[in-house]
DNA sequence: ACAAAACTTGACTAATCGGTCAAAAGTACA
DNA sequence: TGTACTTTTGACCGATTAGTCAAGTTTTGT
């Protein structure tokens, strides 16, 4: 299977690893260039600037994680089995990066977004956007867990959607600042329950 | 009351007020320098480098917040009370910083940690540990709350302890990344209440 | 085969970066 | 007043920054 390396997605590919591994102000346009292999006017004739790159790899890497996300809230799952599975999956993730580059790295869109958010209004915008798709997800389920009488029938939805975000987006940073998975491992599912009102089984 | 204005102070609290509304590489030394008004050489007689600067905002930073907690946590106030009073300072502390500078600026603690964890160890170990700190009063409040009969008795107080931490973290930072308070205002303490088994009043 | 378009090259800016330094000025104590 | 110490000054450094560009090479459509 020959793999076709465009110069544009090894640039992106590169600089989305680099900058979710360190940071954006502290990862040089030299810096992705010369890890990708890539010469300086090369990046610039794809891309008009640093900042646009940023925007172009969370666009790019979100196509890659809404494929993951179809699968683990499909339809066809148990809704307690899909929250189960996302806490697996997240795991899994963080875990196999750090085995790799050797530090927990968190979520790139929250920790590009955090870094960035006061600094350039395009990128803030697209991140945000990017995170509210994930609540369409997390809302679908909850739905389909009231219809089967697994929460109870007076929880606010719009609140307990909201929460379950913030409490995954939560854990992930703590475990890239303390560069440690074990809260992300056990609290996860046993937290996104409570806030569910599910029974701990 | 006369306010002695000692230099090494005030680059202490324009710096961590530009890092905080902004972020740390993208704040230069000699942006602090200017805002300070104060010269290159007295910043490098005072600090030894940029990183070490950083630290020293989040130890200073920290004592200040932690007069803060021991008023919101003090053990003369219900438990609940306790966490009641934390939402509403929480988000009345944002408010009042986006009003004054026009953005939502989240955790100062978790935003450079974020930044800066995987780029320098001191500064996310000193960050970890203040994160940590918190958690003595969070659990503090819990077992308060076990003792009262307030929350269920099978309560695993280590986990629930992190998760209510990682609830105001990720509502914190999502409240950065939106720029909008909506969220801290209203799922707050819905979410920390769910977290604990605490029946909405 | 040919021309136009897409892409790559590498040298080049001008500005900014974190950090240094020797000398001047201010302060405290005798 | 003399002296030792702390603080401030502003010019300076080499390295790095994001970004440019004209010339060359490769690919594409006809």
């Amino acid at each position: 299977m020959p793999k076709k390396t465009n110069t544009r997605d090894k640039i992106i590919q590169i600089a989305n690893e680099m900058i979710w591994q360190n940071n954006f102000n502290g990862v040089s346009v030299d810096d992705i260039c010369k890890k990708a292999g890539v010469n300086k006017g090369s990046f610039y004739h794809y891309f008009k600037s640093k900042i646009e790159l940023a925007d172009t790899i969370m666009l790019e890497h979100f196509e890659e994680i809404k494929s993951e996300l179809d699968h683990i809230f499909s339809p066809a799952l148990p809704p307690v089995e899909r929250l189960e599975l996302l806490c697996t999956r997240i795991y899994q993730k963080q875990k196999d990066l750090r085995d790799e580059i050797g530090h927990v790295c968190g979520c790139p869109f929250v920790t590009l977004g955090s870094e960035l958010a006061c600094q350039n209004e395009d990128i803030r915008a697209t991140i945000q956007d990017k995170l509210e798709f994930h609540k369409l997800y997390y809302r679908a389920m909850i739905n389909d867990m009231v219809q089967s009488n697994m929460v109870p029938k007076d929880i606010d939805i719009d609140v307990a959607t909201e929460n379950i975000s913030s409490l995954i987006i939560g854990k992930l940073s703590i475990a890239r600042i303390s560069n440690n998975l074990d809260s992300l491992e056990c609290g996860l599912l046993i937290g996104l329950k409570k806030i569910l009102g599910i029974k701990i089984s």
